[in-house]
DNA sequence: CGGCATCCTTTTTGATACTG
DNA sequence: CAGTATCAAAAAGGATGCCG
């Protein structure tokens, strides 16, 4: 996410290949927990608790980090209910519901293939090496 | 990458939400480099050496490593051609092919609304705080 | 050419404790 | 409840050099 500063990188504008947007994506949505709380959020909008007890493994930090930087761009909307215990909903924007088609569609894929890349794991593993799990 | 070994993270039996699985694909999907390999492999058998031309940020370490892990799962094929200088040609397999439709539509999402993500973060960083990029 | 091994730096993520 | 701050671990990534 260094966009520029110390190194630039040239570009070489060689951009025949969509390889620098292609990028700016993966890293908006191929970390940890970006497409897990979008795709929680596609089901209407969730309590920041709700969030936290629904992805079970993630820590209040990175939920945290995860929706700002989603509310940043502008994907999610944070709203405060400032009522004696505070309430905070989290709720996508009509951008971030764009999103919907593509986030499903790679977890449609994954339902479908699990198998199939396990089954393939496995085989690699034991035949290439002695089970040297890349 | 580290699919076991040494925490095996316990899975609470709580998979009413896909989180599992959807990590499993995010991770794989999801790294700085697969999906662009994937890209670029849709249109056909490439070189190691022409990947690594058209991918211009990619180290060798990388993009042999990224490779590797689509091979093991199944979704890449590898075939050397013993050579004089050694050929080796990476191809999708079929299964890798059905990855394309999720990974197209995310990259179409990226062109359509790379614009709208720029001006969110401007405007995020500029009004909630000074500059604080998150 | 293709690619592994090694060392090192940068980023990411997690655990925890504490606050409005 | 909904976070923030701090500390530390772990992963990912990059630079090199050597080899078949």
């Amino acid at each position: 996410m260094a966009e520029d500063g110390t190194l630039t990188r040239v570009t070489h504008t060689d951009v025949r290949e969509p390889t620098c947007e292609l990028r700016e994506i993966l890293d908006r949505v191929g970390d940890k927990w970006s497409m897990l709380v979008l795709h929680l959020l596609a089901a209407g909008p969730r309590r920041y608790s709700e969030l936290h007890r629904a992805i079970d493994g993630i820590s209040p930090r990175m939920l945290t980090l995860t929706l700002r930087s989603l509310e940043r761009d502008g994907l999610v909307s944070r709203s405060v209910t400032p009522t004696s215990p505070p309430r905070v909903d989290y709720t996508l924007t009509a951008v971030g519901e764009t999103l919907q088609p593509p986030v499903h569609a790679l977890i449609e894929w994954a339902q479908v293939h699990r198998d199939y890349v396990s089954k393939s794991r496995e085989h690699y593993d034991i035949a290439e090496r002695g089970g040297q799990a890349l």
